[in-house]
RNA sequence: GGGCAGGUUGGGCAGGUGGUGAGCCCAGCUGACUGUAAAUCAGCCGCCAACGGCUGUAGAGGUUCGAUUCCUCUCCUGCCCA
């Protein structure tokens, strides 16, 4: 029985050409193309970094590769670098401190795979997604044995013709961070002979230790019977049209989808305002949307830009994948609010659902405050000489309100139905203090 | 272990071999114009009780009327030698 690979998306014989629509596509391996076009089912992988108990923004690339691949029919596997990610601490640890990192990273890789699963379908069927963490098989290692089995495999001018060995050559590379590409094709092969798994997927910055991987794959399995060979997959490193990193925020923070960490307003104005050139990649990369949708959208920014409908799709479609349909109905709604109407008119209600949404503060107490003491209160400023350089530039607002005196006090009697305050830094920054 | 070059504000730098840098670029913030854009323009961009004052050149000492500058030790980074 010949199994020919499929998804939602369409056969596995679509799948280049649909990620070559979409811009996903920096460099394959030679092979790869013919690879899918046979439809034999294929597996998948793509390495996370498990530093962190949460993904940001610049994650959903190869996210959202994965879920294209899974889409097409391939199986993904979601790696979680629970090894690759200790070796890069320089400082000695104690054996204790080395275990306690072991709970750390588990706990990172199970919070990570609630995420993802946001995303990708762990289910059921022949497309199912897998995790695996790479402590499992790089764990146990010792020394002499990866130097005889993998490192015997490399060369040291192939490993130092390596983009990502030129460049740090000359300002200093320790041998653990020169090291790194042999744990990663250790990773590949160790994935290819127990899990599968033909291809790689991964960032164009990744693309030496795809490829080195590969090499180790050659290497090792080129002789063996019914060796059909491995690929790699890089996609683009996505730039914003006016040259910002993709996935910070203006102040230069990462935009987690841990709501915790960046809430779901921010999260939903990030999306919000990313700019009209930059939003046709954007749909593209970080929606489901099928090309009719997406060339409609484009369509009506070039018609109405001031609608920023394209925007508007692509926020609330993320955010509702990424925290659900209520959450985003009501950042949406919050949105609404604070950028249309007059907030300071709007009752108890609304304003403690503003509240869940942007940063609040406590209210300090009874007793008289000047302005600018609230606006530090609040997180709009770092010292009182800040606040009173955003007073004098007029860039502080408070219910609505322009403040035009720095040591203007205010008192309970300011506070809005339900003790709220807000305050709007520039013109977009809004916060609040609350009653307790 | 020996030698050399460095460490100045969020990042990158200039200056400085005893008498004022809070000086430049970038990033960032605010305003105007706008669409919660982009581009452009203007202002700001260590702290404070603010027409003034204070703290600041890796850390700790020392010399001096006075130290970012000179001396000693320590820490950190890179390079060369062993």
């Amino acid at each position: 029985m010949t199994l020919l690979a499929a998804g939602p998306d369409g056969p596995l014989s679509g799948l280049l050409d649909d990620l070559r629509w979409r811009g996903l596509v920096d460099a394959t391996t030679s092979g790869l193309e013919e690879r899918l076009a046979s439809g034999r089912p294929i597996a998948a992988y793509n390495g996370f970094d498990p530093t962190g108990s949460s993904l940001h923004v610049g994650h959903l690339i190869p996210v959202f590769g994965l879920v294209r691949l899974q889409r097409h029919g391939v199986r993904p596997v979601a790696l979680v670098g629970g090894a690759t990610g200790m070796v890069g601490d320089p400082s000695g640890r104690s054996a204790e401190r080395v275990l306690l990192d072991r709970d750390a990273v588990d706990a990172n890789a199970a919070a990570i795979r609630v995420q993802l699963e946001r995303f990708l379908d762990f289910s059921s069927g022949p497309a199912r997604a897998e995790m695996a963490n790479n402590l499992d098989w790089l764990g146990s290692v010792g020394l002499l044995d990866f130097l005889r089995d993998i490192g015997k495999h490399f060369t040291i001018p192939y490993m130092l013709a390596k983009d990502s060995v030129q460049v740090r050559l000359s300002g200093g590379l320790s041998f653990t961070e020169f090291s790194y590409m042999l744990l990663q094709s250790a990773d590949f092969l160790h994935l290819y002979r127990e899990h599968g798994v033909e291809l790689q997927a991964g960032g164009a910055d990744q693309w030496g230790n795809i490829t080195a991987g590969i090499e180790l794959i050659r290497r090792v399995e080129g002789g063996a019977e019914g060796h059909v060979g491995a690929h790699g997959l890089a996609y683009p490193l996505l730039l914003s049209a006016s040259g910002a990193k993709f996935g910070k925020s203006e102040s230069g923070d990462s935009i987690w989808l841990d709501p915790t960490r960046t809430s779901p307003y921010r999260f939903y104005q990030y999306w919000l305002d990313v700019d009209d050139r930059d939003v046709g990649v954007h749909l593209r990369w970080f929606t489901l949307f099928d090309r009719a949708t997406v060339e409609s959208l484009e369509a009506e920014r070039d018609g109405r830009p001031e609608a920023r409908a394209a925007q508007r799709a692509l926020a609330r479609d993320i955010t509702e994948r990424v925290h659900g349909t209520a959450v985003g109905d009501e950042v949406a709604r919050v949105s609404a609010i604070l950028f249309g109407g007059d907030p300071a008119h709007a009752d108890a209600a609304i304003l403690r659902a503003v509240s869940r949404e942007i940063p609040t503060a406590p209210w300090p107490g009874a007793g008289r405050h000047a302005a600018i003491d609230l606006a530090i209160a609040a997180g709009a400023a770092t010292s009182r000489g800040d606040a009173r350089r955003l007073v004098a530039q007029g860039g502080l607002a408070i219910n609505g309100r322009p403040v035009t005196d720095p040591a203007a006090e205010m008192d309970e009697d300011a506070l809005l139905p339900g003790g709220f305050l807000l305050l709007r830094k520039g013109k977009r920054d809004y916060r609040m203090l609350v009653r307790g």
